[in-house]
DNA sequence: TGTAATACATAAGAATATTATGTATATTTG
DNA sequence: CAAATATACATAATATTCTTATGTATTACA
């Protein structure tokens, strides 16, 4: 588990990468898909998670549809049109941020110091 | 220049960074080095960066020392002997975090689509 | 001589996260 | 089969951390 504050920033990004490559997911689907892939190295929180949600949605990003699984509400999430563009730019921007910060941290000389 | 979100929780593993390449440097100094290195990209802000250099000394990983160049004060700050091990601890997680980004964002495969 | 750069600092406000709490259904396990 | 855990949503209070604005003062430059 990283300590909390170097998640903070990188919520959207996230959230945006999954969602371009999924179509759709749901709130909890989202938490169970990062702390897969990060080995539970990094674990939304539920506090976090919606109201980021609820933002992306209100800015129009984000598209909402609900189904009913047994008697329990699901909410699906999917990029918007305009959310498309929108995740590619975020992503990409993302990407250099993080190819920025190698850099000044020293780490992108290859092969160095490993 | 990155939308300020993203810079959020870097401000302290780049400081640690910087104060264990260099043994002292003032505020200004860093605001300086980080501009020159991310190419203008990165822009500590000082509302930023001075609470926090404060934030590290109280915390005792930061130590200062205070000289008169002409007229004017300047305030050193350098890792003292426990912020030392604290730096390492902190450059290694920060690392680690970007790495798990990397992979997480599907970054990590080498040489794909560049 | 006034504008920009150097150099510190702090306060008000915004943004974003944590922690806690709440509700409810579904599944697993002892 | 009862209790614990997992699924699934949501929000409120609080904490943290940043931006923006403001303040002071010296030094360099054009």
């Amino acid at each position: 588990m990283y300590s909390s504050e170097l998640i903070k920033g990188t919520l959207k990004p996230i959230i945006l990468k999954l969602l371009s490559e999924n179509k759709r997911m749901y709130g909890y689907e989202i938490t169970a898909k990062v702390k897969e892939l990060t080995s539970n190295k990094i674990q939304l929180t539920e506090g976090a998670l919606y109201p980021t949600l609820h933002a992306l949605e209100a800015d129009g990003i984000l598209e909402t549809e609900t189904e009913l699984i047994g008697k329990r509400v699901r909410k699906y999430y999917s990029l918007s049109k305009e959310g498309k563009k929108s995740a590619k730019l975020k992503i990409t921007e993302f990407q250099e941020f993080i190819e920025t910060m190698k850099f000044l941290m020293g780490w992108n000389i290859k092969n160095a110091m490993n």
